[in-house]
DNA sequence: CTCCCCACTTGCTGCAAGTCAACCCGAGAA
DNA sequence: TTCTCGGGTTGACTTGCAGCAAGTGGGGAG
C-alpha cells in the first residue's frame, strides 16, 4: 500500500514523501526489537507502536524535516543514512551528526518543550524510515514504568555521547580533530587497528570538525603520506591508532 | 553538624570535604523545589531523598570528582560556581561547561551504565552543593510515574542545549563563536541588549571556546574598540545584539 | 562508447590565530 | 607601605588554515 502525502505544507518547498502503512508489514523491522527504546516493549505495546506509524522511503538529498517545524513525529532508520544540520544566519550548512541503520534520531522531542526540530535532517541516499508519533511513544510511558527506565537509559547515553563530540570540538588544531574523530570511528576504542568507513562524504565531515573540505582533503593526504592511514574513497584503514594518537599528543 | 570525609580514596590525591547532614537542617534548599527534577516530588519524597543526600562546602579550586571515577551520587548546586573539564592525553585542560547556583550536574549519572563520570568537576569558588545518592533518585523514580517524566523532560532539555553547544562549536572563526557565545547568554535571546557576567575567568572561557587566551583577549578588545561590547572585569554590557550578530554573518 | 557532473584534490596566496615574551594591574601577604 | 602572584593584555613573529581557482577522476546518463 503505498500513498503520498505532504509532510508538512506551512513551510516553503512542501516535502513528498511516500508512504507505506505498517499494519499489514511489519518486515524489516526486527531491528527495532534491538534499540534501547524498544527492546523493553511488550509485543502488544510494539504492534501497536507500529500500527501508528508510517514508513517512509526518502529519495537522495530529500529533505524530512527543517529546523524549528512542530515536532510531531521521531524517526527510527530502517536502511539508508541521514544527517542532522543546521543553517546559520548567512545560509552556511553545519553538520551536527550522522545517522546509520538502527539509530533513533530527534527522539529527544518525545518531551521536549516546546516540541520543535532542533535542526535539519535530510536523506543522504535512498533511505527507509519509520516515522513514531510522539503522542503514541508517550501514552506508552505512561503505561508501563519500565518503559520509562529504558527511556532514561536511552537519553543518558545520548547525553554522554554529545558531551564527548562536545569535547572534541574543543580541541584546538583541526589535524587533532580529525585524529580523535577517526579514533573515535574505530569500534574498539584504538586498542587494535582497522578500517573505518566514513558516516558522511569527506566535505560534510569536514563540515562536521569546523573545518574547510579543502583542509580535511590535505590532513588526511598528510596522514597518509606519513603511513598513518590507508584511504580508499570513504573507507579509512588505521594500521596503528597508538601512533596517531600520539602524533595528536 | 560538621565532618570531614574522604569522598574516594582509590585515586590519588583523595579529595577531602567538609561535611553536613541534613536530616536537621534543610535552609537554603529552597531552590531544589524550582528544580525541573524536583518540582514534582511530593514533601514526603523530598525530605527523604534530602535526608540522604550530603552538604558539600568545596574551597577554590577544588576538585569534586575526577573523570572516569565511579559515579554513585549526583549533584545540585546551592551557592558558588564549578566547572566541567576534561584532561586530554597531553594534559591540557579543555572547559566543557560551567554549573551555577539551582542547577544539577552529573544528573544523567542517574540513568549512565557503566556509571562512570564522564569528565572532572572543580570548583571556581568556595561553593556548596548538594550530593544526592543516584541510588535513591532511581528508587524514587519507581514510585511514580510522573517523576520518570519529568526527569526525561528536565534530559530532553539538556541534550537540545548540548547540542546547541555543538552547534556553536562548529562556527569556523574564533570571533564568530566568541559572539555567539555571548549573545547565548543574554537571558532574552538576543531581542534586547544587556550586561551579562562570563560564567567563567575569561581564560577559560576560551579554553571552552577552543581559542587561546590572547585570541579572547584580542577579539574582545576589537570589539570593545569598534563599540559593540563594552567590558567591565568579567561583565560585559551589549548593547545592540543584533548588530553584533550581523558583524558575525 | 562519450560526455558531463560532482566530489574531491592540489597549488598558491593572504589572513587569522597560535606562540612566545614582556608587561600591566589589582588583590592579598608580609 | 612594598612584594609577589595570577589573571589579563599587548606586541612581534610564525604558522596553520581558509579562500580561490584550476585540475583530476570516477560514476551515471545518454
Amino acid at each position: 500500500m503505498v500513498a503520498t502525502q505532504t509532510v508538512d505544507t506551512r513551510y516553503s518547498k512542501p516535502v513528498l514523501v511516500a508512504v507505506n502503512t505498517l499494519a499489514d508489514d511489519e518486515n524489516g523491522l526486527q531491528p527495532l526489537r534491538n534499540h534501547a527504546l524498544f527492546k523493553s516493549l511488550s509485543n502488544a505495546d510494539l504492534q501497536s507502536l507500529i500500527a501508528q506509524s508510517r514508513r517512509l522511503r526518502l529519495g537522495h538529498h530529500q529533505l524530512l524535516y527543517r529546523q524549528d517545524m512542530p515536532a510531531h513525529h521521531f524517526f527510527f532508520v530502517i536502511s539508508g543514512r541521514l544527517r542532522l544540520y543546521r543553517l546559520d544566519s548567512s545560509g552556511v550548512d553545519r553538520t551536527l551528526d550522522s545517522i546509520a541503520p538502527g539509530d533513533c534520531f530527534a527522539e529527544v522531542m518525545i518531551y521536549a518543550d516546546p516540541a520543535r526540530y532542533a535542526c535539519y535532517a535530510e536523506a543522504l541516499k535512498s533511505s527507509e524510515i519509520l516515522m513514531i508519533p510522539v503522542k503514541a511513544y508517550q501514552e506508552l510511558l505512561d503505561t508501563n514504568p519500565e518503559y520509562a527506565h529504558a527511556a532514561l537509559r536511552h537519553y543518558a547515553m545520548r547525553a554522554v555521547s554529545r558531551f564527548h563530540d562536545l569535547e572534541v570540538m574543543t580541541v584546538q588544531n583541526a589535524r587533532d580533530r580529525l585524529i580523535r574523530y577517526l579514533i573515535d570511528l574505530l569500534p574498539n576504542g584504538a586498542t587494535e587497528g582497522g578500517e573505518v568507513e566514513l558516516p558522511l562524504p569527506k566535505c560534510l565531515v569536514a563540515s562536521r570538525l569546523a573545518m574547510q573540505p579543502e583542509t580535511f582533503s590535505r590532513i588526511l593526504a598528510d596522514l597518509k603520506s606519513n603511513g598513518l592511514v590507508r584511504v580508499n574513497r570513504s573507507k579509512v584503514f588505521i594500521s596503528d591508532p597508538k601512533r596517531l594518537i600520539e602524533i595528536s599528543q
